[in-house]
DNA sequence: CCCTGGTAGTTGCGCGATCAACGACCTGCT
DNA sequence: AGCAGGTCGTTGATCGCGCAACTACCAGGG
């Protein structure tokens, strides 16, 4: 395997050390504002744009790409602060759907002005037009 | 704070999926094949490129983008498993060098194949040159 | 000289995530 | 009908990380 360029290994490195600098930055400043993670603002913003504000566990949990387990007690917290319930499903016995609450989108709503800011600001601020199409051409072409 | 557009949603959110997917897949594979997360990978790779392989811990936490507390315990597990050790500073009592083993600059070779291997396949591969050029001013360009 | 403010690294604690194992349930085949 | 194999969500155990507190040490000013 032959070693990676100087560029090579700066589109990977700083993708790396971009990503840790502004998750952790993000994180605190969300929950400073508004106590909640980024995980929790993730999982809100899911239900929030689903059918019905609810999202079968499992479907979530590849939304946010996390584990079921990790997804299981992620919601035990967010239900526990009142943000989202969990609702038997129907048909099928087993399943569950976690459905927000009106205090769950009202919190939502209270921290995306902040989250959206902290974003422009480490990121999207940074990019031209055409540079910010291109990333997202990118990144549906990996994710293929 | 008026909202992403499609576009820039797609640009963010897909960084963020991209990350969270590779650094899952890249760590498994390491794991798997020689036993090393890509923090120790991380870690190992520094101590590299560095003088005389080794590091003052704050300067390896800067590197590696943990808390002083975290690499702590990080360097506290690979010196346990001998792939790296502690060496008192000469020049400042309460200083102590991280210091590259034989046997770590070892199991550093051995997994640097595997892991620049899934580097490519999992991102480089899928970019043409201009775009690892891109990419790394980009990066720069947010470092500052 | 010492004393004050700051820095280096480590530690106790708590949190959040994974993995593996589990019970409950669904589905299709015989 | 009954069973086999898979899926859904949860739980127990464990791990890695950050925060805050701590000790040891450095450096500069009175």
């Amino acid at each position: 395997m032959s070693p990676l360029t100087v560029t090579e290994l700066a589109a990977w490195t700083g993708f790396l050390r971009l990503h840790q600098r502004l998750a952790r930055e993000l994180d605190a400043e969300l929950e400073q504002a508004h106590g909640l993670s980024l995980g929790d603002y993730d999982v809100l913003t899911q239900l929030e744009s689903a059918d019905g504000h609810r999202l079968r566990m499992a479907d979530l949990a590849d939304a946010v790409l996390l584990t079921r387990s990790g997804l299981t007690r992620l919601v035990d917290r967010l239900q526990h602060r009142g943000l989202v319930e969990r609702v038997k499903c129907s048909s099928d016995q087993r399943g569950m759907h976690a459905q927000l609450t009106e205090e769950g989108l009202a919190r939502l709503h209270a921290a995306r002005p902040t989250h959206l800011a902290g974003v422009r600001r480490g990121f999207l601020d940074e990019l031209s037009q055409d540079e910010t199409r291109a990333l997202a051409d990118l990144w549906a072409r990996l994710g293929a």
